[in-house]
DNA sequence: TCTATTCATCGTATATAGACGATAAACAAT
DNA sequence: ATTGTTTATCGTCTATATACGATGAATAGA
């Protein structure tokens, strides 16, 4: 998409697409499993449980940082991953206020 | 993606992952509210409404149809879709599943 | 200080997504 | 039949996403 289409559609359709979007991929949803299975958020342990790379599992533990659907703190060698129930119960919310108001639209449609 | 990566992850990662992906954009959001606000549903109304090519419109409206989220009649010249209430409501519930699953596993982590 | 460990980031390569003009297909209406 | 309208699809271009090896940064421990 070029910069010019950055703001073609609603800002509440942009923010729903791009939460949307970080959920979009499995990886990330494992590993949204994965931390909120263990009370144990090293990186390292993320990394076995997935079939990608260091270097692919940081990347999507970025993608979950960004969205603020997880938190991190980087102390030295070892990292802490941990999800952040708030937000996550937040874009749970914010998906199913959509799903209700559109599914509230219903009317006698073709 | 390579073909050898399609079955890294389980069924039920990646079958979450792809409905994501599916309003991961937020033309489909749009296409999905403009076809849930009218009981007529004629493509030409959709392009109408957005700031996409009428060829572009198309693709999103075939995306969404291969999700099942919303049905399509194509009738000669003029096409009729329409939102798939029940499966929209489906695809509320799984994720609606997940989040409850994922956040019941919360712990006092980190 | 040196080494080993852990993780983020860079660079790069490939794959997918998104956009649109052009065209084809399917009719309706003359 | 011919024309006009509507929409799907094709071809192509660009942008973004994904993946990973290599490297760098940070620290713990010898």
């Amino acid at each position: 998409m070029a910069k010019s289409q950055a703001d073609r559609f609603s800002k509440e359709h942009q923010l729903l697409a791009d939460l949307a979007k970080v959920l979009s991929h499995p990886a990330r949803i494992a590993i949204l499993e994965v931390l909120a299975s263990r009370n144990v958020c090293v990186c390292g342990e993320v990394v076995a449980e997935l079939p990608l790379s260091q270097a692919t599992v940081s990347q999507h533990l970025k993608v979950l940082l960004e969205a603020g659907l997880i938190t991190g703190e980087i102390e030295g060698p070892k990292s802490c991953y941990c999800v952040n129930w708030n937000r996550l119960a937040e874009v749970q919310s914010m998906l199913t206020k959509w799903f209700g108001d559109t599914i509230q639209l219903k009317l006698n449609c073709c």
